[in-house]
DNA sequence: CACACTTCCTTCCTACGGCGAACGAATTAA
DNA sequence: TTAATTCGTTCGCCGTAGGAAGGAAGTGTG
C-alpha cells in the first residue's frame, strides 16, 4: 500500500474533506456522548454508507467504545458507540511566579494528573520534561498543549514589559511545539478562564461573554463570537486601567482604576474598618462586615458602584450580553451581585447579564483544554449543514 | 438554474468544495486584479490540471477577462487574466430619516448608478423596486445587498427604542432576502464604515481597528480579527454612553459622554466662543480658532482629552491596535491629531495608533461592498493552504 | 536559422472517495 | 411464524481531483 517515499500528491482537499468529516463526528460524539450511527447520520448529514468505514476507524483509534444495543421501539435497536474522553489528553500548564504547575486532563476536563515543580532552569525544558512524564503511556492521545502565562491579571512591573513578550509570543510557544509535535497555546490565565466558562462553565448558551477578574490587578477576558479576542497587541482586557476617575493615577503598570479596586485596595480598607489580621478573601469579609457596620456598607456601595462603571464601560465598547464575575468579585454574595446587576441595567445601552463565573479555580484548566481541542479542529470548518 | 425537483443527491461537500474553489479563486484575483494561470496556481495551491476548466467557466461567466500574453524572461508567456470588477455589483441602500439612497457599485466600489428617492410607503417595497431598477441589465450580477440603518449614531430617542429592532431585526433583511434572492445585510452605518475602512482605506493592513465616529451622537465600529464584531444584542460600539465622568449626565437614548463631547455640543461651544452664524463644520471652526484664541485652545485641549479619555477606554477593552477618527473628529488637523496621539500613548496600556479614517462619505460604500461580497462567501473559509 | 531550453497551459487518465441502492441483521408487533 | 420496521453494511457507480505527459509559445545559443 504505502510505496516508500509516497511523493506527496494532492496539497489540498482530498484528505482535507475526509478530515473535516472526521472531526465533524469526533465533536459530534464528544457533545452527545452516547449515540447511534443513525443519530450521526442526522446530526452530521454524512450518509450512513461514509460513515460505516469512518466509525470504524474512530473505534480502532479509541475515539468511540461499542456500547450494546439501545432501546428502541421498533426495529432493530441502535448500536450505542460512546465517546472516549480519554482518547483525548491535553496539557494545561500554569506559570506561577517560581512554579509550574501541570495537569494532564480528559475532553472532559478531568484531571488525570498532575504535578507542581519548581521553576530551576530553564522553562521550555522542564515544560518538555514534565509534560510526557505525566502523560505516561497516554501520551500518544495528547491532542495539545495550552500555558497560562501570569502577568496581565497578576499586576507587577512584568505586566506590560518587554519580558512578557518573550512569554506570550513565540519562543515558549514554538519551542514547546517543535518539542512535543502537538499544537501549543500560550495565553494568559484570565483569557483562558473566560474560554473555560464559556466552554464548560456559565457561559456554555452564549457566544459573547466578558468575563471579570478581580485579584491583584483587575483583567477581562473577552469572548465575542464564540471565540476569545486578544486585540491587535493581546492587550485587550487591560480594563484595569481604564481611566474612569480623572483622580486615580497608576503606576509602573499598574493602571487606575485596579490601583484602587482590586483585591489589594480592598483589603486594605477592610483592615481599616475592622482592625486585625488581613483577611484571605477581603470581599468576602466586606460583604459580612457590610452587614452591621454602615461604614462598611457604604464602602461597599463605593465598590459597587466602581465596578458597575467599569462593566459598564465594557458593556459600551462591545455589549457582551453577559458578564461573569470571576475571582475576589466571585465573592459577592447574591444581594450584592444583585445590587450590581441593577446598577449595570440602569446606566448601560444594552441588557446585560451579570452573575458569577462557577469554575472557579479549574476555569483555567477548561480554559486550556478548550483551547487545545479547538488548535487541533483549527481551519475545520463546518463544511456540514447545522445539526 | 433551478430544475423541477431535482433530487438532491450528495447533501453536503462535493458541490461544496468545488464552490470552495471558485470562490478562492475569485477572491485571489479580486485582489491581485491581472494574473496569470500559473500565478493562480501558486497562489491557490490548486493544481493546474485542476485550474484549467474552473478558469474557462469563469471566463464563461465574465469574471474574467483574457488579456494578451504578459512578459517573461524565458519559457512560454503567462496568459494574463484580468479581474472584471462589473461581474459582481453589490447594492448599498442608506435609510435616512425621511428619504432612501440607493447605490450600485462594482467589487472596487465604483458606483456605476444610484439614486435618491423619498420615503414614501413601504421601505421593503421601495428598497425592492428600486435596486432591480437601477442595477438594470447587471442586475444578475447583483450578489448582495447592505443596509445602511441609522440610529446608532445619530441619536434621538429612536436608537434604542424597539423600533430600530424592527430595522435591524430580521424583518426589512429576510424580506429583501426573499424578495431580490441575494444576501442581504443590515447593519448601522458606523459599522460599515469601520468595514469600509478596513476592507479599502486606513486599515486595509490591519486586523482589527477602531473607527470613531463624531457626529450628532458618538459611536464606534470595530473590527476585531478582520470581522466586524457587533456584541450580543448589536450595541457594541455603544462608546456614547461611556460614563468616563459622574457628572454628566445622558437623557433618553443619548449617552452621558455623547450628550458632552458630540458634534452637536462642540457646536454649542464655538457659537458661544465666536459669535454668529453655527458652523456647519464646528471642529475645524474650533481648530481655526484656537490658532488665536486662548479660550478656543484651551476648549480643545479639553476636546482633546476627553476624546482620548474614550480612545483609551476602548483599547483598554479591546486593544484594537488603531484607531481610525471619522466624522467631525476627522476635521481636526495635525497637530491636534498628533496631541491626541500623545495623549493616548501616555495613558493606554498598549501601543495605539490614532489616524485620521481616510473615505470620508464613501466608507458607507466601501463597507457595504466588502459585506455584501463576504455575504456571499459566508461560510466558505480557508481550505486552501495561506498564499 | 536551427536547436535546445524554459515556462505555461491543456488533455488524458487513473485512483479515490462519497453516496445511492440494495441487502443482511436484529428486534417488535400481529 | 410472519410481517413490519429500523439499523447497519456492502457493493458499485459516478464525479472529481490531480499526476503525468504532451503540446504551445516564447527566449537564448551555436
Amino acid at each position: 500500500m504505502t510505496d516508500v517515499v509516497t511523493p506527496p500528491t494532492s496539497p489540498v482537499s482530498r484528505e482535507r474533506s475526509k478530515e473535516i468529516k472526521r472531526l465533524s463526528v469526533i465533536s459530534t460524539a464528544r457533545q452527545v456522548r452516547v449515540l447511534s450511527r443513525a443519530e450521526l447520520t442526522e446530526l452530521t448529514g454524512l450518509s450512513p454508507a461514509t460513515l460505516t468505514p469512518l466509525v470504524r476507524d474512530l473505534i480502532a483509534e479509541g475515539y468511540l467504545i461499542e456500547r450494546g444495543p439501545g432501546t428502541s421501539r421498533a426495529g432493530r435497536p441502535r448500536a450505542m458507540l460512546e465517546f472516549n474522553p480519554r482518547a483525548e489528553l491535553v496539557a494545561a500548564v500554569s506559570l506561577e511566579p517560581s512554579r509550574i504547575s501541570c495537569e494532564i486532563a480528559d475532553s472532559d476536563g478531568a484531571v488525570v494528573a498532575h504535578r507542581t515543580v519548581r521553576l530551576t532552569g530553564d522553562i521550555v525544558d522542564t515544560i518538555c520534561r514534565s509534560v510526557p512524564e505525566l502523560a505516561g503511556d497516554g501520551l500518544p492521545a495528547l491532542r495539545g498543549v495550552a500555558i497560562a502565562a501570569p502577568g496581565v491579571i497578576s499586576g507587577g512591573a512584568v505586566r506590560l514589559a518587554p519580558s512578557v513578550g518573550q512569554i506570550e509570543g513565540r519562543p515558549i510557544g514554538e519551542s514547546v511545539q517543535r518539542t512535543l509535535g502537538v499544537p501549543v497555546v500560550v495565553d494568559n490565565d484570565v483569557n483562558l478562564m473566560a474560554a473555560g466558562e464559556h466552554a464548560a462553565g456559565a457561559g456554555t448558551d452564549v457566544a459573547d461573554l466578558l468575563l471579570l477578574h478581580v485579584a491583584d490587578g483587575i483583567g477581562a477576558g473577552l469572548v465575542l463570537d464564540g471565540q476569545v479576542r486578544r486585540g491587535a497587541r493581546g492587550a485587550a482586557g487591560e480594563v484595569g486601567f481604564l481611566p474612569l476617575d480623572p483622580a486615580d493615577r497608576g503606576h509602573d503598570g499598574i493602571g487606575p482604576f485596579e490601583a484602587r479596586w482590586s483585591e489589594n485596595a480592598i483589603a486594605e480598607r477592610v483592615v481599616a474598618l475592622a482592625p486585625g489580621r488581613r483577611p484571605d478573601s477581603p470581599v468576602r469579609a466586606l460583604v459580612e462586615l457590610a452587614a452591621d457596620d454602615p461604614r462598611a456598607a457604604g464602602y461597599l456601595d463605593e465598590l459597587l458602584h466602581a465596578w458597575s462603571r467599569l462593566i459598564v464601560s465594557c458593556v459600551c465598547v462591545i455589549d457582551p450580553g453577559r458578564v461573569l464575575l470571576s475571582g475576589a468579585a466571585a465573592e459577592l454574595d447574591d444581594a450584592a451581585v444583585g445590587r450590581l446587576q441593577d446598577l449595570v441595567t440602569a446606566a448601560a445601552p444594552s441588557t446585560t447579564e451579570v452573575r458569577r463565573a462557577v469554575l472557579g479555580d479549574r476555569a483555567v484548566l477548561h480554559g486550556a483544554v478548550s483551547y487545545a481541542l479547538s488548535a487541533a479542529a483549527a481551519g475545520m470548518p463546518t463544511l456540514l449543514p447545522a445539526p
